[in-house]
DNA sequence: AAACGAGTACTGTCCCGTCTAGTACTGAAA
DNA sequence: TTTCAGTACTAGACGGGACAGTACTCGTTT
């Protein structure tokens, strides 16, 4: 199961050179020479692997936009599910931050923002399938929580966006413009940044009586 | 005054194009060609005006970036600054996301944050003279309502970015990832979205006593 | 006259994708 | 185990085209 075959192994060479050259320097800023060189792997391997550079580039981050789906999923269904939902969302909050703000994956949103002109499919498989469905989950796991009298949303999909956003704008926000080597915020911010978006977010969306203010 | 000499009507031409074709093609995607034939322009013109290609990039963008500084700097100067504060901050919201949305100010916000990695200091003035100059104007703006008693703020660095992006967070970062040549939200819909910012942040920020809730 | 600009050809570079000639690996038969 | 065919891989060259930036000639504006 550790063998993978020759061809395996090259053909894994070359997609971790490509994403590493992809992510950092863009789909114009990448030659298929460097991608080939990186992997140390002949060109013509490349291209008996990948058809074309387009090829390369959108399997590539399709397959990369297929493997973040789920690190919130188990986290939700796994989630304690206490009645201490303030607790909850900040766990919950705190966990999404720290896979959003993941260097690669904000380099990721980077690239397909800017070819977003050029590949437009991508970056609507993207975003399907970051925010559009972390906004899903959010909004039936807070109409559960509504019903159980935990929380108090007319629209759910309208909560659950603004929760979302709530906990990742700043960050995300500055880290798009940002140099990604150094680290922008330090677990300490990001922790205060989560309790005051799920402040936020309660004093807005909390159960009728309760006006949590600190 | 209406009369700038050829030189200048030329450079203007120049300086049009380039923004057209730069914006929704990026800086790899553009060609000094492409620039001056758009321009109905020699090349050579090009090249006595811009040393550079990249010359010619930094410049307009820097430009452009100079020109936003000031949308809603008289807005919040010029504000009514009744003592309804929801109508108020309700109003600002709108005014500011119809600014924010503008399909150029989207394209530009797309190239920036492409190209963060090529040209950071370009990023880091954007970021400086959008983001930051806004929630600092913000701050101040709530600190004087948090005297006033208008609103309850302890952090209102916080506060403002929080506001900021209640506001932005949904719509831009849809259109990041949306083709923007038709239109991505309706007015109705923005002014459901600034509604709701208005709401939230009220619930969390506002004077003690009252929860608005609808 | 003097500067400016148009038009166009040109240089040098980069890069995609292909081709060729030769080498290494793999798996099965002898 | 050795042999051997078939396949994968290497290294480098190359055609074709795009493009940044320059050179040069000739017309136009001031």
């Amino acid at each position: 199961m550790v063998e993978e075959g020759r061809t395996a192994r090259k053909r894994g060479a070359i997609v971790e050179a490509a994403r590493k050259l992809f992510l950092r320097n863009g789909y114009a800023g990448t030659s298929m020479d460097e991608v080939a060189a990186h992997a140390h792997v002949s060109k013509q391997t490349v291209y008996k692997n990948f058809v074309d550079k387009q090829s390369l580039f959108t399997e590539l981050i399709t397959s990369d936009i297929g493997q973040i789906e789920g690190p919130e999923h188990p986290l939700i269904e796994g989630m304690p599910h206490t009645d201490d939902v303030e607790r909850d969302l900040r766990l919950f909050a705190r966990h999404h931050l720290s896979i959003v703000m993941r260097p690669d994956l904000l380099r990721m949103r980077r690239v397909i923002i800017g070819e977003a002109d050029r590949f437009p499919e991508l970056a609507q498989a993207w975003y399907q399938n970051g925010p559009v469905r972390s906004a899903m989950l959010f909004a039936t796991w807070f109409q559960a929580l509504h019903e159980r009298g935990l929380l108090h949303v007319d629209d759910p999909e309208m909560a659950a966006q603004m929760f979302n956003w709530l906990v990742l704008s700043i960050p995300v926000n500055c880290a798009m413009a940002c140099p990604l080597d150094e680290t922008l915020y330090s677990d300490e911010e990001l922790d205060r940044i989560a309790a005051e978006a799920v402040r936020v977010f309660l004093a807005a969306y909390g159960p009728k009586g309760s006006a949590s203010r600190r």
